[in-house]
DNA sequence: CCATTTAGCTTGTAATACAAGGTAGCTTTT
DNA sequence: AAAAGCTACCTTGTATTACAAGCTAAATGG
């Protein structure tokens, strides 16, 4: 077998409170980091730390191919600046298309957080 | 070829403003179809008119198999009711360790909203 | 020169939603 | 009674995303 070593398997997590924090999460990083590129220019440890800071869990090997995809659709760009304190970093920052797409996720967080609001609020 | 039957390709989707809102929904199915079935046995057409009331789409592909792993994971349980007009039906309850879970996934939302909210709403 | 840190990246797996079908029971129409 | 229609439940294949667990390379410090 080519891929031998010990890669650990992960345990099945269906329905259990850390897969659905997981699965929760899912887009919603897109739309977090697209707002903190939005305040200014970033690297990824930059964003890294805001959003630990708010709680928000993200690795990077999350992180760097949600970059990509977001780079792809040209809602982010990035430019290289030398550190000065170890290899250069990708500084990104977000584009007019990347505003305006922001604008609509806006409006779908809102929309889905009143959904939830209704469902899980209403009594018998 | 087995499978020639005309399935219908669905176009690529990332970075569009429909496949977020399915990313976004991923995992908050499962915590509005447990607060809907704690209110009341129900079954299936019940709750996606009570999803659909809220402006949650939910299509039935997505909700069997939710509602399967829901009763795998002992969160739920049914019974067959017969109906006064068509095949049976399974009435769905929430069990004691599905009202625990409930509470759980309560918190993570909660959380997940609050975190969301931090970094949406901070300033330059 | 070598170890360490930092930055960016890749690969394989798992979980979930969706599209697009299907089967079977019951009712209504012909 | 047969055909047509509706209702309820279910299945299969695909796409997307997050994660675990690695990797490479640049810069720094000993």
């Amino acid at each position: 077998m080519l891929h031998s070593r010990s890669r650990q398997i992960r345990k099945k997590l269906t329905m259990n409170a850390s897969n659905t924090q997981i699965q929760m999460r899912k887009g919603l990083l897109e739309f977090c980091i697209l707002h903190i590129i939005k305040r200014g220019e970033v690297y990824a440890s930059d964003m890294i730390e805001e959003l630990t800071e708010a709680k928000m869990i993200v690795v990077e090997g999350t992180l760097y191919p949600l970059l990509q995809r977001l780079k792809n659709a040209s809602l982010v760009s990035y430019r290289w600046v030398e550190s000065e304190s170890g290899p250069p970093r990708k500084y990104y920052s977000i584009t007019e298309e990347g505003k305006q797409f922001l604008e609509t996720l806006n409006a779908t967080w809102d929309s889905l957080v009143q959904s939830t609001q209704q469902i899980t609020s209403k009594q018998k």
